[in-house]
DNA sequence: ACTCCAGCTTACCCAAAGGTCGGTACCTTA
DNA sequence: TAAGGTACCGACCTTTGGGTAAGCTGGAGT
């Protein structure tokens, strides 16, 4: 299979099935995963936080997010041994480079959105 | 802090629940969606080439993704009458914007994806 | 004493995303 | 006559993402 790490190296087959860059891409782009890594974006965020920034995630989701990304090395969890426990919640260093690039499109998403989905039939 | 150069219209919640916003953000970030963006963001491409492109997808996700991305004007089909039948998908003005900002995305994430996902316990 | 909060975890369950398969219409090649 | 290709549609069924609810630890508030 290909590995080779070109430039643009879906010239071929635009991430092959069952290859790492799909499962990578599934957690990136996942409902949640969008939303707390752009919530992370603007710095270090608590637990409930997280639940207000990123409105309408069930704490199950919220708990199955962080530790999926914290597994992608993109989020780093701080849990500091106080007596009212707290836990901080950060991009690592990969997540930084990772939220430059999501940023973006983030932006042009919301910016856009109103036109598209308002000016157009939404029935799904 | 601040990462975008806009006034950051999610620094009060992040994408609010319920917004078009989200659902824009859906469409465009949902499993097949990424995957046909970045394969027309090459050029016009038939039906069956994006059955090939997108490897995995069904008959059913492909032409339920491509209307989904049609009515948000993120693509435009052009269907030939002729003999063999012959359409051909690709991205509008506003569908080259998107994938501009969606490429540097994708690229990122299949150059990275092989250390982490191979480099960390992958369970799920 | 009782309840509430943060920060989780686990169990249970459902809606919906998505897969499979068969059909349609028209033409070509064997 | 039969098989095969393009570009779909739609019924049916399975998988799973995600919601709800409850529990747990250990203070702090009333």
């Amino acid at each position: 299979m290909k590995t080779a790490p070109q430039p643009l190296a879906f010239a071929d087959g635009v991430f092959p099935a069952g290859c790492p860059s799909r499962t990578l891409l599934d957690h990136i782009t996942s409902k949640w995963g969008v939303l707390i890594l752009l919530a992370l974006s603007e710095g270090k965020h608590r637990w409930s936080d997280l639940r207000r920034r990123a409105e309408g995630i069930s704490e199950k989701m919220l708990a199955q997010t962080l530790k999926t990304l914290e597994r992608d090395g993109l989020v780093s969890r701080d849990a500091q041994p106080v007596i009212p426990p707290r836990v901080d919640y950060s991009l690592t260093e990969r997540g930084y480079e990772l939220t430059a690039l999501l940023v973006p499109l983030a932006a042009w998403t919301f910016e856009n959105a109103e036109v598209i989905i308002n000016g157009i039939q939404q029935d799904k």
